[in-house]
DNA sequence: TCCGCTTCTTAATATACCTTAAGTTTTTTC
DNA sequence: GAAAAAACTTAAGGTATATTAAGAAGCGGA
């Protein structure tokens, strides 16, 4: 798939929640940046800053941390039309704490922060687009905490397979321990007992 | 204080994140509701359909669902100027599973959902502004998740304490614990040990 | 095709947190 | 200001999950 591919899937991923003219895909198309990944690259590493939207093209990603034991939690999990990114570094200026890394060879399509401020002015139904995507972002953390609060971790790993099957197929069960907060030799223990 | 200082304080409020002109002020002002709830009554019950933005003008209140297990399990607390409200709900159109709850006697002022649709459109500020609060509503649900994966109970405790004291001696212990998820008596016993 | 690296499993021991139940303190109500 | 209700504490015994350590299985690169 080539780069121009890639742009229109994104514009067709974006035309799913507002209307986009002629202008307006002009104006947008001509910020985009393709970025390539090969697998385990990381697209950022602490003490950097974000700087970019991230729409994944192609491809599988993950945001991660390590916890003072070094113990990696996984935040977010993506395949291709997710986005991906740590918001809080990207809104906030500040450093990351975070990785994101490419868990395949991954095409990420980037919209520059200084660019995409520029748009919201320009073309509100970009504003309208990434406040509706992240309304439903807010909403599908929240089940998150959720979930964590009221299930047990078997229940919880259910959950993700039955919510993410496409994804779980691609990522090794110590990633998915590590976003459902166990360990995983707990993990291991729970799929036999239940299986 | 009488209503016309509420309307004002969400005036305010949304004026620190974008710029309203005086029509904008007057149009959001005629779709405004005030609405007063007493101590322990009910904005939204389980079964109910969330369709009005809420701004805490004075009071405090929280949301919170019942486990298989009738357990409490509070989602969101808040106090004057902050926002509180089913999001799964109010964006899916679907019934809720939570109880929104005063906790003291509140005003709150409300945004009607159909209004509020019509107010993106006709004025992009608006947009704007939800979209912004939204970004940072986001970042500190995911915040939450980093916490309940990384820290212990007490750490968890001693982070709320530290973000958010003026509600923490506003609410009830054992609605605390629900929100750090553990038991009352956990959190008892957590605070005897550490003081 | 074999080696080395990554991922997964097993099992014993340890710990954080829960459950239950009872008693105490604080707050609300009339 | 007394009675009732709500919130908090204490403690014993139980369960879910972590830790450690070792070995087995799968997989990617020469």
């Amino acid at each position: 798939m080539d780069s121009n591919q890639h742009i229109k899937s994104l514009i067709h991923h974006i035309s799913q929640d507002v209307t986009l003219d002629e202008y307006a895909i002009d104006k947008l198309s001509s910020v985009l940046v393709i970025k390539e990944l090969n697998k385990k690259e990381f697209l950022l590493e602490p003490g950097e800053t974000a700087n970019t939207m991230n729409f994944i093209a192609q491809g599988c990603m993950r945001s991660y941390y390590l916890d003072e034991n070094a113990q990696e939690h996984t935040l977010q999990l993506g395949i291709e039309h997710w986005w991906i990114n740590d918001l809080y570094s990207y809104l906030s200026r500040k450093k990351s704490r975070m990785y994101i890394q490419a868990l395949e060879k991954t095409f990420l399509i980037q919209l520059p922060r200084i660019e995409l401020e520029k748009l919201y002015i320009e073309l509100p139904e970009i504003s309208n687009f990434f406040r509706i995507k992240i309304q439903s972002a807010y909403v599908a953390v929240q089940e998150r905490v959720i979930d964590s609060m009221s299930d047990d971790a078997y229940e919880r790993y259910d959950t993700f397979r039955r919510s993410y099957r496409d994804i779980e197929q691609r990522v090794p069960q110590y990633i998915i321990a590590s976003y459902l907060g166990v360990t995983p030799e707990f993990l291991s223990y729970l799929r036999k007992k239940h299986s």
